[in-house]
RNA sequence: GGUCCCGUCGUCUAGUGGUCCAGGACGUCUGGUUCUCAUCCAGAAAAUCAAGGGUUCGACUCCCUUCGGGAUCACCA
């Protein structure tokens, strides 16, 4: 069977985690079917929401993570439009289908008197039901009136793909707005008709829509059309707390997460797995592990708490997976991670950088933090050394020879490079009797004075001769001064 | 209030009647890897399987009840 999935945003802002995921899963669904298409659609009806950009917005984002659509905005097919605005006259003609049936009308009730009929159901502690106000006569409708649908509430029954057999009950059934008074339909009416029309075969969506159901399904059943496969998603909750995660709560946008440093492999893998595994102690998947293995039985039932430790952890992972398969192609990405200070060297002296400091490396936004000693001379802190644990054991004096006796013999080095250095290192060691906590720590200090680097014999090679000294000097004058 | 959903370590989860006095991962803690930080490795603590009743020789797994949590009841999606 052909599968048809879609991702069906509205415009209203960006796309944040919580949303994202109801993106991935229906992509790779498409994805392993021979023929699978997925298509993004966007969901434009409500004008007051809408937000200049957002639909850039929401492409960027997918194309960012990964999510190739087959058709939609830019792309183009054969089920077009993707914007809901440039489908009215569907939605007009699916209608008026409606109102020939007698299941749909007009309905002339002012807005304020809805609302009162509301504030009456929920002072009766009472769920609101429009049908038990229906108007008994109802003028003929034409654009600009609200349309409302007919409801028929009885028990209904569907089977859903993540929460089984399902019951809808004759309360969850209302005459729904259709078409609203700006003439654009309703989400409830659009979404319908689209994936009717666009053949799309599994509706993803969050778990929200469930006591929607009822509506849905009476839809389905007028329009005479089948109704499509349901994959209810789970809410992803927030950090604390038991809500659901949403804007208020800082769900960031998940090109903000680019911003910050986070990989989009990473990204993919950790959201298609806050709830959902296939069972397996794996914990690593790439895109194309994930197609292999989804499967709509292993979706999650209960929320899943979103654990950003998690998604840092996941990040390291794959700096670690894309270094091994690629080492200049993840450099690559590293553009624009780099402090200030880095704008004026080459790529070469960058991506040495990035070999020795990249397995201790979060994100790439740690690049700005672990690296300025490469680019600029770091302020001399005596501080630093004076009160280092290992250090504070020896005098001033003590110290100075020390950093003497090492910038001699590294002057002496004829063959400049991390072999060399670490061989030098360690002679340095025997000769000077001290141990490696005392010796490599006061040179690591003395040449970035910085709480971490890498090795030391790294960190010197990446560095250079002339700076090396110039900086052991540096500090061995402020020694003198003292 | 009506309707609907959910309930295994702090978190994500494995588990579909016996191989589970419950396994893995993140996080936490301890130790190791010639300096720091991280990686990596080894190990530890951490869930009376929400509670109570059944069914069964046997239940985390099936049934019932209770409790707890969440969603929804828009001319928003």
């Amino acid at each position: 069977m052909k599968v048809v999935t879609r991702f069906a945003p509205s415009p209203t802002g960006y796309i944040h985690i919580g949303n994202l995921r109801s993106a991935i899963y229906p992509y790779l669904l498409a994805k392993q079917n021979e023929e699978g298409s997925y298509i993004l659609r966007i969901e434009d009806t409500d004008q007051a929401r809408y937000v200049e950009g957002a639909t850039e917005l929401i492409e960027d984002t997918m194309k960012w993570i990964g999510l190739d659509w087959d058709e939609g905005p830019g792309k183009g097919g054969e089920h077009g439009p993707y914007f809901q605005t440039q489908r009215r006259e569907i939605y007009i003609e699916w209608a008026k289908k409606l109102i020939t049936k007698g299941r749909a009308y007009a309905d002339p009730t002012p807005s304020e008197t809805v609302a009162k009929y509301r504030e009456e159901a929920s002072k009766n502690k009472q769920a609101f039901l429009y049908r038990n106000y229906r108007p008994s006569e109802t003028p003929e409708w034409e654009l600009g009136m609200p349309l409302r649908f007919k409801a028929d509430p009885k028990d209904r029954y569907y089977h859903d793909e993540v929460f089984g057999d399902m019951h809808m009950a004759p309360e969850t059934q209302d005459d729904i707005i259709l078409i609203k008074a700006d003439g654009l339909p309703t989400y409830n009416f659009a979404h319908i008709v689209d994936d009717a029309t666009m053949g799309i075969t599994h509706i993803f969506r969050g778990q929200e829509y469930l006591p929607s159901m009822g509506n849905y399904l009476a839809l389905y059943e007028a329009l005479e059309v089948e109704a499509p496969k349901f994959v209810h998603l789970p809410h992803i909750l927030a950090p604390s707390g038991n809500k659901k995660l949403g804007k208020r709560d800082g769900a960031k946008s998940a090109v903000d997460y680019r911003a910050d440093g986070i990989l989009p492999e990473a990204m993919l893998n950790f959201l298609a797995c806050l709830g959902w595994n296939d069972g397996t102690e794996d914990e690593v998947y790439s895109k194309q592990d994930l197609i292999d293995r989804f499967s709509l039985d292993r979706i999650q039932r209960a929320g899943a708490r979103y654990d950003e430790q998690k998604l840092v952890w996941l990040n390291g992972q794959w700096i670690r997976r894309l270094f091994a398969e690629d080492p200049k192609a993840l450099y690559a990405r590293t553009e624009g991670f780099w402090p200030e200070s880095a704008a004026d060297y080459d790529d070469d002296y960058k991506f040495k950088i990035f070999s020795i400091v990249y397995d201790r490396l979060k994100t790439f936004g740690d690049l700005k933090t672990m690296t300025p000693y490469f680019f600029e001379d770091p302020s001399v802190d005596m501080d630093m050394l004076t009160s280092n644990k290992a250090l504070k054991k020896l005098s001033e004096q003590e110290l100075c020879d020390l950093l003497r006796k090492a910038t001699a013999k590294l002057g002496e080095l004829k063959e400049w490079s991390a072999e060399m250095l670490q061989q030098t290192l360690n002679d340095l060691l025997a000769e000077t009797e001290q141990k490696p906590a005392t010796l490599f720590g006061l040179i690591r200090l003395s040449v970035s004075f910085a709480p971490f680097s890498p090795a030391l014999h790294d960190t010197l090679s990446v560095l250079g001769r002339e700076t090396t000294l110039a900086r052991l000097n540096a500090v061995i004058t402020c020694f003198g001064r003292d």
